[in-house]
DNA sequence: ATACTGATGGCCT
DNA sequence: GGCCATCAGTATA
């Protein structure tokens, strides 16, 4: 497997989100390998991108977004989850693709005693699921993706469409189809369950519907 | 299937 | 003090 590198990560976001669907995300703690293909992501931007935690510029939190790409940008928010970013484009240009969802390979066992739950399609279709199932949290904000041995991306292929959507679970930038996803993958989330998500005109609902 | 809510803490006005 | 780039549970149809 190939790792992404530098210049990867260093493009407009849109596009650096659009081509991360498909890749394959690793983790390493403790001995211990989790990985999973990447079918959900999100782009934010900065000044122009309202959605963004960088909107209002460079805060104690932001730091990474506005630094080298290849990053990984992690938070805590909710206070409970942690969500993980790559960051993107050039210093001082703040960008950073959140993802959203993951399709377990490697690890589904530890995967399921982190989370606590049964359920393979649970483990990992949600931000702050999948950063649960691979023990990611705020230590590994900052982290190098681009030489890490702990967390790093490899080159994958989508294996079908790539669809593009509203982000979830943001209140404002909502004209802007910043979100990738695998179309009728299982494992991309369902789309939040915050009302405000879909109350926009002109929203459409998710695609893919699930059961079971 | 959708709708709503509680948990819980950091960030920013 | 209000607002979250959330999740799991419960209620309702």
């Amino acid at each position: 497997m190939r790792r992404l590198g530098r210049r990867f990560y260093s493009r407009y976001t849109p596009d650096v989100a659009r081509d991360m669907v498909g890749a394959i995300l690793v983790r390493e703690l403790d001995g211990v390998v989790t990985s999973g293909r990447i079918v959900e992501t999100e782009a934010y931007r900065g000044a122009d991108d309202p959605a963004s935690h960088a909107y209002r510029g460079r805060t104690r939190r932001t730091e990474v977004m506005f630094g080298e790409a290849g990053h990984a940008y992690v938070y805590f928010t909710y206070g409970f989850h942690y969500c993980l970013n790559a960051t993107t484009e050039t210093r001082g240009s703040p960008g950073a693709v959140l993802i959203r969802a993951i399709e377990p390979i490697e690890g589904v066992e530890v995967m399921r005693e982190r989370r606590g739950v049964e359920g393979l399609r649970q483990l990992t279709d949600g931000p702050g699921k999948l950063t649960k199932a691979m023990g990611i949290d705020l230590a590994l904000n900052g982290e190098d993706m681009v030489v890490s041995r702990k967390l790093y991306l490899c080159e994958g292929d989508p294996a079908g469409p790539v669809e593009t959507s509203v982000r979830v679970g943001v209140s404002v930038g909502r004209e802007t189809p910043w979100r990738f996803f695998l179309v009728d993958n299982p494992f991309v989330s369902r789309g939040g369950t915050h009302n405000y998500a879909e109350q926009a005109r002109g929203a459409k609902k998710g695609s893919s519907a699930r059961s079971q």
